[in-house]
RNA sequence: GACCCUAUCGUCCAGCGGUUAGGACACCGCCCUUUCACGGCGGUAACACGGGUUCGAAUCCCGUUAGGGUCGCCA
């Protein structure tokens, strides 16, 4: 049998880290055992459904690398994929259930009658579970259509998973106390349940549910501040799942090599910016130039840096690539290699250039590096020491107005390859210039 | 309220009857260093509580407490 496992989000406009986890999840489940992974949208709402917010949806899976093999926009063999356009399936059902006794009508809508006993759900992750579903006060019946015609969200999920031959349901834990309402209806349709997975939930700093006015609770808060998507992904697989050993930075690979859910812990886990943040300064620090330009260039080009060429763009981004953490900081950090009007910063100039004896500094290093012929950060650093120790000065005291002096910040790539990148006419021209910037 | 799930450093995760309770983020020192970052070394910091079971419990059982979830004609 065939692995299939599905993402069924309603379009809210908004792709929920929580949700992008439990796509996550059921993408690796079905990626590991050579299985399907299914799209499938919930919009049986149709306030909220807009193409947009479909687009959402689409958007962040696909920045996220889970790709699908049938769904709305790729069709497939148990279509159509968006539940607004699957009536006639949602009829048939019905009509089976009537015909089996299994429903009745309560004020113009239609009520799924529980058949009141135990039922058991055999879980993945956590166990088997008894629930009691005798007593009609605690366990109404649930209702399967509104009076309007409209489908309600148990009865239409269940009908899908069956139609679209679900064999795993991998979802959040808030589904937990549904899943035997959900047996219910796999038996009275006849039909086998697929084996049941709950995961843990997201929580925010305060211990609640993550709710979307939580700071990171949108795929989109990571895609615009320049988190990669390796490193969101990693974060996220994390969040209630160990590979052991403690490992910690993971790419998408080994992700699908080790992920299991028996290593999937109960603990609903408060989702943690810093770690995310740190990882994504690792996963860019560890990969590739050529995908680093990737991921940045749109940044830069955003910001409109007239760099020119990408050959030209090339150096820049390969001496930032090491120090920065987010890709939208790359274009401030790049700036000032490809315009002579660059932003000086006062509270840098001030700190650095407006010290006595730094307009004699820079002109001392200005008279080393006319002189150097290797332009190549190695015998540049050995110049500016060598020029430092002739003025009897540290090291430090001639890195930081020569920094200021070439980019106008206080922070930046490494200054030597920062200079190597700038080049002699244009080093020496800045440095002229700033000298008329800083005190005698 | 009923039912379900959960309970190890501030946070994420190891641990699955015998460990000086381990790693990571964050935080604090020190080192390296041109700032930031990276890297290295070290530090602070946890088994919710109470009963059992056992020669021995973070690990197994029960209870209490706390947190989360579900109980919709939301999904």
């Amino acid at each position: 049998m065939t692995v299939r496992t599905r993402f069924a989000p309603s379009p809210t406009g908004f792709l929920h880290v929580g949700g992008a986890r439990t796509a996550l999840f059921n993408w690796l489940f079905a990626r590991k055992h050579g299985g399907q992974f299914i799209l499938r949208i919930e919009d049986t709402d149709e306030k909220r459904n807009t193409a947009e917010a479909n687009q959402v949806i689409f958007d962040g899976l696909n920045w996220l690398g889970l790709d699908w093999d049938e769904g709305p926009d790729k069709g497939g063999d148990y279509g159509p994929y968006r539940q607004s356009e699957r009536n006639a399936v949602y009829e048939k059902h019905l009509a089976v259930l009537e015909a089996g006794g299994h429903v009745y009508e309560d004020e113009g809508a239609i009520r799924f009658r529980s058949p009141r006993k135990m039922v058991v759900v055999e879980d993945m992750v956590c166990g088997r579970i008894e629930f009691d579903m005798s007593n009609p006060a605690t366990h109404p019946d649930m209702t399967i259509r509104r009076p309007d015609g409209s489908w309600i969200f148990h009865f239409v999920n269940v009908v899908d998973d069956i139609e679209m031959k679900l064999t795993h349901v991998i979802r959040g834990e808030d589904h937990l106390s549904n899943t035997p309402k959900h047996i219910e209806l796999y038996n009275a349709l006849g039909a086998t349940p697929p084996k049941f997975g709950h995961i843990p939930l997201i929580l925010n700093h305060e211990g609640k549910k993550l709710s979307k006015r939580d700071g990171g609770s949108s795929i989109t808060y990571f895609m615009d501040l320049g988190y990669t998507p390796e490193a969101v992904i990693n974060y996220l697989c994390l969040l209630g799942w160990s590979p052991g050993e403690n490992r910690e930075r993971l790419d998408v690979a080994e992700i699908r090599e080790l992920f299991d859910l028996e290593h999937i812990n109960r603990r609903n886990a408060i989702f943690d910016l810093d770690k995310c943040f740190w990882l994504n300064g690792q996963h860019i620090l560890a990969m590739s130039l050529e995908r680093f330009v990737q991921l940045a260039k749109p940044f830069v080009d955003k910001a409109g840096i007239p760099y020119g060429t990408e050959a030209a763009l090339l150096p820049a981004l390969a001496i930032v690539k090491p120090k920065v953490k987010h890709l939208s900081d790359v274009p401030d950090w790049i700036g000032f290699l490809f315009t002579e009007d660059f932003a000086m910063d006062a509270e840098a100039v001030e700190k650095s250039l407006k010290k006595p004896g730094a307009a004699a500094r820079l002109e001392a290093l200005s008279e080393a590096f006319a002189t150097v012929t290797d332009w190549a950060h190695a015998s540049l650093e050995t110049t500016l020491k060598a020029t430092a120790t002739t003025l009897g000065i540290k090291t430090g005291e001639m890195v930081h107005p020569a920094r200021v002096a070439l980019s106008g910040r206080s922070v930046g790539p490494g200054l030597y390859e920062m200079i190597e990148v700038l080049g002699k006419d244009r080093t020496l021209a800045r440095l002229e210039r700033a000298k008329s910037l800083a005190a005698e």
